[in-house]
DNA sequence: AGTCGTTATAAAAATAATTTATAATGGGCC
DNA sequence: GGCCCATTATAAATTATTTTTATAACGACT
């Protein structure tokens, strides 16, 4: 069986129009009937009800269930290759979430680079949820993941090696400036400024305003620590972030949360299941392992 | 690309030998060999160290990478074969461990013949362990399933229905019948009929004795809830099951532990998370949450 | 030196996929 | 009602791919 019927058959599902289908991959229309025919033939089933009266095509049964094998396996396809390119360029690519870049990284780049093994690497920044997707579709080889909960995916073998909690930045100016400890509640009326929707920290910001049954006021949502601080600093409003930001600055002042549960900033070291390690991403994450867990 | 090459490759990468493939296949050898190169073009890049003097076939880095997603990738062409199959044959296959049988069963099948839905369903015995495997490998479409822990797999969908504690079942004529409740450790010198380690009793069983730091003595192993009790109504060993086996028989009596922390038995609904559920499976899958759930 | 068990290569044969050309069918439009 | 449009299907021709056949190359073993 030639998996580009698998990838013909999985647009059609999407597109549901067989001249569609046919232009999208550069063929002719009758290569898609056959293709299809052929799927048929090969599962001895009807995997779509014609209506070209109507021009309508529904799926059945079986066309649903072949559906999601059929995306699983291109994407698999799709993985291998993508891997293996890396494999032959002898790259690793680590994913690191910008918090856990500024907070760890140095440490971890210093034992790597007196092993002669930093050249090797290839690092790319992006919230821990971005980089979920991304370890999981293959972009990235080995990425440290902040979390709420321990990561239990099948699809990912996941270390925790930390765990710290959340704290609220306010600026120096602001009234709260002077407390050393706050219950969330008490933001009920504050302006935020956050992290956007690819980060962790909005996943448990969340939690915390449903759990006090409150709409909090987002002002602006940005993708750096940085831009963050110097707008809490402004005292455009105030954030919260894990307690692993360094933040030497004079300008901004952090508070300790109260909450009995609150949610937890879990950091973990993640590969997929399915990734074979080379011997340099071996020794990678024997390094990770040896600087972050002790 | 072809999944016959894929085929081929998964079986080199075991037997290491182009030419025993090819006969496994009933295809000419050469016919390997460029199923293989043709891989090697795709992937851009060596799969095998061929060292055809020394007879010796070693897999690269490459290769171990794409036999992963290879081995998968067929699973999951097997897999949606037997599903469909028994979808154009209407056929749902529902396992059950023979003690979830004997117990839930008779109850979930009055109501599922009330529904006129009983006729569609085929069962198959076996214990919690080989039927967790028939069930990724899709012979299986819904099964209840035991366990000592949450079923947490990404693969399968599990909802835990029921959970109740293990006992130790002795014979009448036993010294210990008089007793009402026992300590595991009590047993160390006891011979014992259980089942084999094809049902989580053997996992369950396995952690109590290792936490009492003994070996027991294990006398028989069977398949089969009558056979163990009538071997222990006739005091060849004492045995631990789960209190759901309903021994109304006078021959045998049944002892609580007493051990603070032991295993329990969880009861739970499982399908893989791949399958798409036919109307007649949803519905049958409606009938085993609203009996069993409660 | 001859035979065996290996894998590779090239040409021929066999299979399989795609295109080209065309049919069939009903909707919408004048 | 006749015409055009957008559909998918079919058959024959063409093109591409896979497999076989036949043979080479190479070292181990006898």
């Amino acid at each position: 069986m030639n998996t580009k019927d698998l990838a013909y058959f999985d647009r059609l599902i999407k597109l549901k129009n067989f001249s569609q289908v046919a232009a999208e991959f550069g063929v002719t229309q009758p290569t898609i009937t056959t293709a299809i025919k052929r799927l048929e033939t090969e599962f001895a089933t009807k995997l779509f009800l014609r209506d070209r009266v109507h021009h309508d095509l529904t799926v059945t049964a079986s066309g649903e269930q072949l559906a999601v094998h059929a995306t699983e396996i291109l994407r698999r396809l799709d993985l291998a290759h993508q891997e293996i390119n890396r494999l032959t360029q002898r790259r690793t690519v680590l994913g690191l979430p910008p918090i856990i870049e500024n907070h760890y990284f140095p440490r971890v780049a210093a034992h790597l680079q007196a092993q002669g093994m930093l050249e090797n690497i290839e690092t790319i920044d992006g919230g821990s949820i971005w980089l979920r997707n991304a370890l999981r579709d293959g972009q990235v080889d080995l990425a440290l993941l902040g979390s709420t909960e321990p990561l239990a995916y099948q699809t990912l073998v996941a270390e925790e090696f930390d765990r710290k909690p959340f704290n609220i930045f306010v600026s120096a100016r602001h009234p709260l400036a002077k407390r050393k400890r706050i219950y969330f509640s008490e933001l009920r009326h504050e302006k935020f400024v956050l992290f956007n929707n690819s980060f962790i920290h909005d996943t448990a910001f969340n939690q915390l305003a449903r759990r006090n049954h409150f709409r909090p006021d987002v002002v602006f949502r940005a993708r750096d620590t940085h831009i963050i601080m110097n707008l809490v600093a402004e005292n455009v409003g105030v954030t919260y972030l894990t307690g692993l930001v360094d933040q030497r600055r004079s300008d901004v002042v952090r508070l300790d949360l109260l909450d009995d549960e609150q949610p937890e900033f879990i950091s973990s070291i993640a590969y997929r299941t399915s990734h074979v390690l080379t011997p340099t991403q071996a020794q990678v994450l024997a390094v990770l392992r040896g600087t972050l867990e002790e």
